[in-house]
DNA sequence: TTTTTTATGATAGCTTTACTATCATTTTAA
DNA sequence: TTAAAATGATAGTAAAGCTATCATAAAAAA
């Protein structure tokens, strides 16, 4: 038996789901390996098709266009996030606690698998690094942003803002610190692997110990 | 008389400096003025060259592509960053009020004007806030970074991080509290504007002074 | 001033991307 | 076993992202 994990993501993200279909999962898959592999801007449908043996238009047939498709994949390693927070802080009690065992939950989502066949989290956690914000800085964030698209990780980071709130209530920013450890995370983990000189930690092959010190650091300091 | 700002850009950016004739200060010009319009994806070199009277070929004589064009703007406006901190701290002594006046330098960099003829630094920073990440965040990062397409924007995090380092000593991430100043900065302006929730601080037209409030609590808080 | 160099404009064309449409065939469900 | 749905095969279009060539205009050198 193998666990089944399947995220209810927004609806207006694809035509048809791909999590329901061979070909579908396929697409997620291999979509997540050929990004990771050429970048987003010369990710093609045309390249996916040929990986996985089908066509351009079959492809179509399950998203609109390939910005939408990093959107459903975004949207589901947040989902997948939320999931792993969710069971690492069932039994936690204190907040401070909490906050660190969120921390340590996203900074190694890649690693804590029971997993998702078709998934390769750790390649889908370098998607969101590198090609994350591209999903919202786009002219037409607003307009996504009423659909329902970035639910995703605006419930994530009311979740830890509450955490943090629950640490230290008068702390004015709870919602930008949130925000602001994942984006620091991803960032930081960027920059130590391309450009260095932004950033103290470093990062060898994929031990992110260092990133999750500073964040764990950053947080207790400013909520203390 | 008119104050004549000119900065020295890497020189692989460009293929003919476009700070040296008409048509360059042009492309400059109303290159910001369109990627503020229409957003970096849609723009193209076919709707500038409209725009401004030319042809696609005259501007590709100048970049070799809009990815080029971007760095190049990028860089030009951490470079006028630079100039107006350098200024405005000139006569400081106290690292924390050195501090405080950096961050007030990047936050209100659109309004300090002296200012560049064919340059909307206002508009400038638009780009940099919705685009600039996408400078970095390629394929080519690694190859562009060894030309030094980015040392304008790691010149300017050595400098605050000495600023830091000056604060405390002791602090060890001068590199990322710097970086993630400047971040945090574009990132929840943008937010503000765009994915509110993702914030505490609002945006009310262009008045950023939350964002300034809020830098310097972080700044001073992890400081201390 | 005349000549020569350099910069720009006009035009054409080529490859790739980003789609859409149509019809045949296979797979699944009734 | 038949109808419906999903996929494949193929073709085609518009725009993006270039490159090349030649004519002309402007600037610099003679």
């Amino acid at each position: 038996m193998s666990i089944q994990i399947r995220f209810s993501l927004n609806e207006g993200l694809y035509l048809k789901n791909p999590q329901d279909s061979k070909l579908g999962k396929n697409i997620i898959q291999h979509s997540i390996l050929l990004i990771d592999e050429c970048g987003f801007e010369s990710f093609t449908f045309k390249k996916l098709a040929e990986r996985i043996g089908s066509t351009e238009a079959s492809i179509y047939r399950y998203f609109e266009n390939k910005h939408l498709l990093l959107i459903f994949l975004v949207n589901w390693y947040w989902e997948w996030v939320s999931y792993l927070i969710q069971i690492n802080t069932m039994n936690v009690s204190d907040a401070k606690v909490k906050l660190k065992t969120i921390i340590h939950s996203f900074v190694f989502a890649s690693k804590d698998n029971p997993g998702v066949e078709y998934v390769n989290e750790s390649k889908l956690h370098n998607i969101v690094i590198s090609e994350g914000v591209k999903a919202y800085l786009t002219k037409d964030v607003d307009k996504e942003n009423s659909k329902g698209f970035f639910k995703s990780y605006k419930n994530l980071a009311t979740t830890v803002s509450n955490v943090i709130s629950e640490i230290n209530p008068q702390f004015k920013y709870p919602y930008a610190l949130a925000t602001n450890l994942f984006e620091m995370s991803n960032n930081h983990i960027y920059f130590a692997k391309h450009l260095p000189r932004l950033t103290d930690i470093s990062v060898n092959g994929n031990n992110v110990d260092e990133v999750e010190t500073m964040l764990n650091y950053f947080a207790d300091k400013l909520l203390s």
